[in-house]
DNA sequence: GACGATATATCGGCAGCCGATATATTATCC
DNA sequence: GGATAATATATCGGCTGCCGATATATCGTC
């Protein structure tokens, strides 16, 4: 799983969002750093609602602007939870090798 | 950075290593997961050694096979850290939504 | 009237991974 | 002797997913 969809994912378990409030929660779990393109964003909730992942859930008409809201599936609740589970095991990896190899080096 | 170009170069902050190597160091770190494919492995070399995250360090050949080595350059050492710090970031921010709706949804 | 924020949609290009295929050597098993 | 697996590298085509650009529309601010 690539960065622009966990922190889509992340931020539908924190209740249902519509698209650009997704690319706004995202920007603020992540302090900034991820800040989702239209294209990635949008594309990625076409893939994500097909694969089963997120659901589509209410469309609402407010101050004129359209609002497709998408809530997370448990699919979806299983995969990100996998996916915070590899990332910790990454990180693990890295410790294991940085520890042990910097008694070696120096 | 995806996790086959992170595990090729955790596996050389252990030290310079053949592409076969790699593979096999990369296997051992992530227990089994992660299991980089021929095309993968040395497309990427090629790629982090024109990018300058890695350099080829010496060729030998040990029983008939040839073996081309590969050392992680300080560029390339400063790009994992960042990786690792963002994978930590990552996870923070999960956490951060987990606990917070886990209190609100239950 | 121009600009920025809100909101969605689509398209083309690109990076990186993957499976398949190829080649060559050595060791093991039948 | 022949098949299979491990060691070791190389290449190619296809796919997925991300990104920038473009488009459309509304609302508020300057």
């Amino acid at each position: 799983m690539r960065e622009p969809t966990y922190f889509i994912l992340l931020s539908l378990l924190g209740g249902r969002l519509h698209g650009y409030g997704i690319a706004k929660r995202s920007e603020e779990l992540s302090d900034g750093r991820v800040r989702l393109a239209a294209g990635t964003l949008y594309g990625a909730l076409d893939r994500l609602t097909e694969q089963g992942v997120v659901m589509l859930d209410g469309e609402e008409h407010v101050e004129g602007r359209k609002r497709r809201y998408y809530a997370i599936t448990e699919s979806g609740r299983t995969d990100v939870m996998a996916e915070v589970a590899r990332l910790e095991a990454s990180i693990a990896a890295a410790q294991t090798v940085i520890t042990s190899s910097s008694a070696v080096t120096s």
